[in-house]
DNA sequence: GTGAAATGTAGACACTGTCAACTTTTCTGA
DNA sequence: TCAGAAAAGTTGACAGTGTCTACATTTCAC
C-alpha cells in the first residue's frame, strides 16, 4: 500500500548508480518514526512492517535480525553526528575552537535528544557484530581528538591529547545524558539549567585546559574573569 | 520449589513459616540475578517467576507491572550507591573532599557497573509514577551538594554550588559511561584508561575548580605541578 | 526462454506482559 | 470459636513480539 515494490528493486550494477525505492532505506525511516513515537526499547519490527505496508517478514530480507535494523539506525546517527560536529564554526584561538567544539556537541544533544540518546544511552547490540557501525562511531571520536591536537599545538606531548580528549568527552556526554533527561529527568535544580548550566560547564572546561598549560609552561595568560 | 510459602492449592500445609512480604523480596534479589545474566532489556517477570518456582502470575501480586518491578530494584541501587558515596574518607582540606567524593563516585561505577547503568544508563519507567525511586535518586544527589557547599564555604554565593556539582557530576558521569562501556564499548585510547584517566579526570576537576576561586578571590594559592 | 537469485508472503512456534476467574491460606472481629 | 473478608498463589486466556520454515512472485543473467 504505502510501499509497493515487487520483486527486485535493483538495476543493473554498472549502468545505473542505484534507482527504485528501496525497502531496505524505507525500513531505516519506518524504523525512526517508530522510535520517536514509542521509544528506543519498543521498536518493533511488525510494527515497521506495518507501517510501510508489507507483511511482517518483509524487513527479514533486508535485515538479520531487528538489532541489525537498529545498528543501522544508530550508524546513521553517528554520520549525523560527525556532519553535526563538522559544521562548527571555526576558529584560530584555541580557547575559541575547543568552546565552539563544545557548543555544537551539546546542542546535537540537545536538539536531537533521540538519536543521542539511540547513540550512547542505548546498549549496543552485540559490539562485534556491527562493524560498520563501530567505525563511524570512532569516526566521531576523532574529530573530537583531532581538534584537541590542533588546540594543544606543540606545548604538550601529544601523549596527553587522548588524556584531555577523554575529560571534555566525559563532560559533554555527562551533561547532555543529565540534561536530555536520558538520566534523573526530574533533577531538582535550581534555575533555568538549559541556558546557565552548559554555559557554566564549558567556562569549567576552559578554566582546567588553562590550569593544564599553566601547569607546564611558565608563560600564562591571566584567568578571565567571566 | 524453591521458594515454598503458604497459598499452594495441592502440596501439604508446609511446616516452614515464610512470611509473605518475602516473595516481594525474592523478587527483586530473582530479578536481579536474571538482569545480571540477560541484561536488563531482557528482564522477564516470566523468568523471575520461574527463578522462584513459583507461577507467572504471583510477582503481579507484589508489583502492578514489570516496570514497578525494576523500579524497586533501581531504588535499591540508589541506596546502595548512597551508602558507598557516604562511607567515603572524610577529611578537612576541601580538595582532598572532593577527591575522596570523585574516586568514590568512580570505584562504584566501576565495581559496579550493572547497578549503575540501570541507575543512569536506562530510562526511567514513568518518572512520576515512581515517587519513592525519585526521592531515593534525589537524596544520592544531595549527598554531592552537601559535600560542595562544605567545601565552596563562604567564598562563593551558594547559589553557585548546583552549578558546581552538576560541573561536576557531569564529569563524573561522564566518564563512568564511557569507561563503564555503557556507551562506545569499543572505543580505542592509547594507554591503560583503567588507571589513568579517572586520575587525569580528577586532576582537572581541580584545576577547574582552583581556576573558578582564582576568579573570585584575589588570594591564590599557587597550582601545584600534578 | 529458462533457471536462479532476489524479494515478498503466510503460517507456526515459543516467548512476553497482563487481564480474569478460581482456589487456598491467613487474618480479623463479633 | 468460627464465619467471612482479605491476602497470596494458581491456571487459562489474549494480543503482541522475534524469528524459523515453507511457499509464491518478480526480475535479472545467460
Amino acid at each position: 500500500m504505502a510501499y509497493h515494490v515487487g520483486g527486485m528493486p535493483r538495476s543493473k550494477p554498472s549502468s545505473e548508480p542505484m534507482s527504485a525505492p528501496d525497502l531496505k532505506d524505507a525500513c531505516v525511516e519506518a524504523a525512526r518514526e517508530a522510535i520517536a513515537a514509542h521509544g528506543i526499547e519498543h521498536l518493533s519490527l511488525r510494527d515497521v512492517a506495518r507501517r510501510l505496508g508489507v507483511s511482517h517478514q518483509a524487513p527479514y530480507r533486508h535485515y538479520p535480525s531487528r538489532d541489525h535494523l537498529l545498528a543501522e539506525v544508530m550508524r546513521r546517527c553517528f554520520q549525523h553526528f560527525s556532519h553535526h560536529l563538522d559544521a562548527r564554526a571555526r576558529s584560530d584561538d584555541p580557547r575559541a575552537e575547543l568552546e565552539s567544539l563544545g557548543r555544537q556537541y551539546l546542542s546535537f544533544a540537545l536538539t536531537h535528544p533521540l538519536e543521542y540518546r539511540l547513540m550512547f544511552g542505548t546498549p549496543w547490540p552485540e559490539a562485534a557484530a556491527h562493524p560498520d557501525l563501530q567505525r563511524e562511531a570512532n569516526h566521531a571520536f576523532d574529530i573530537l581528538r583531532r581538534a584537541l591536537s590542533r588546540i594543544h599545538g606543540v606545548t604538550l606531548p601529544s601523549a596527553r591529547v587522548d588524556e584531555d580528549a577523554m575529560f571534555i568527552w566525559s563532560t559533554m556526554h555527562g551533561l547532555a545524558g543529565i540534561m536530555g533527561g536520558s538520566c534523573m529527568p526530574e533533577l531538582t535544580v535550581d534555575g533555568q539549567p538549559e541556558i546557565v548550566i552548559p554555559q557554566h560547564v564549558l567556562s569549567m572546561i576552559g578554566l582546567a585546559m588553562e590550569g593544564r598549560f599553566m601547569a607546564h609552561t611558565a608563560t600564562m595568560n591571566p584567568p578571565r574573569t567571566e
